[in-house]
DNA sequence: CGGCGATTTTAGAACGGTTCTAATTCGTTG
DNA sequence: CAACGAATTAGAACCGTTCTAAAATCGCCG
């Protein structure tokens, strides 16, 4: 786990232990596998991870520390119908993703590349909120599509004959 | 049904004609369950509303319509995990909505007030795709919020007594 | 260290929306 | 009217998530 990630671990423990949750040793390594990653995984996934440690552990449990989580607002859910949720505990305030349809990757579109984002901040929120009457509190932008590794994948199969 | 709405079933019958497949008189209703409302209703509203007509209609007719259409680019589907996913058959492409968390309504937030829209094009998408890498076909934008109404309802409680 | 109440965890059942399947019905065509 | 393909039905299956009751664990006090 590198400095970033445990610097991340501890703001999310502190976040808990505000709630007036024990940060047991499941959690712990519940907010490791969030922190340590930037794949946004599943519940799934971190459970398994999880079970590495402690081999007993229950998907229930690692529902019960997301929602403890998303109490705290430490962690950013994204939501699919047809397949699992998938986590971002790295960077809990909204912004946009690439989500490639083929392999089901996700990754943080912001922050990387210079053709960026319309990473709207708090300060549009307030504005869209006055603009539009509602009370918004958050705010999701996905950009689906193919990833570069799978449009290499795919497209040998088309260019080989000849 | 209004005119515009009549226009948008046309659109819909034509697209699904192009794609080989009959226009029963089923899925002529779901078409003008989902052209005439822009409450993006979910498959069970529509299957209610088809029902009106042909009481016998099985909720898998609607979502066999529903992929069609989705086959055809003529609707646009925004998914849900913990509710049922929401259907815009009015507007195909990807376009911002407003979620009420608290009574789930949804609405198109473009085109409306003037405090508006990220509202990505097809261009942006084009740069995009150069700007990552990925191979970018659609885009999804949420606000999430309390709606005007449910603040109305919610607030009187408070401010009730003294 | 022993006990005790509160918290956490577990295993599995329940749930809800969506998808699948096999059988039936419908619409055409000959 | 028979035959064929397409569409539809009812209900089972599926899968991720949530719930539940019981068991385990934790923190604290004696």
């Amino acid at each position: 786990m590198d400095i970033q990630a445990s610097r991340r671990v501890a703001e999310m423990r502190e976040s808990l232990s505000a709630l007036g949750v024990n940060v047991t040793r499941r959690r712990a390594k519940t907010l490791e596998a969030l922190a340590s990653t930037d794949s946004h995984p599943s519940a799934n996934e971190i459970h398994a991870e999880v079970r590495r440690w402690y081999p007993s552990t229950s998907l229930a449990t690692i529902y019960n520390t997301i929602d403890l989580l998303k109490e705290a607002g430490q962690i950013l859910e994204l939501e699919f119908s047809g397949a699992a949720n998938r986590y971002d505990g790295r960077r809990p305030a909204s912004h946009p993703h690439l989500v490639c349809l083929a392999c089901e990757a996700i990754e943080d579109m912001d922050g990387g590349a210079d053709g960026d984002p319309p990473a709207d901040g708090v300060n549009d929120l307030d504005r869209l909120s006055r603009a539009t009457g509602y009370n918004l509190v958050s705010q999701r932008t996905d950009y689906y599509g193919v990833c570069p590794a799978c449009q290499n994948a795919g497209e040998p199969a088309e260019s080989a004959p000849g």
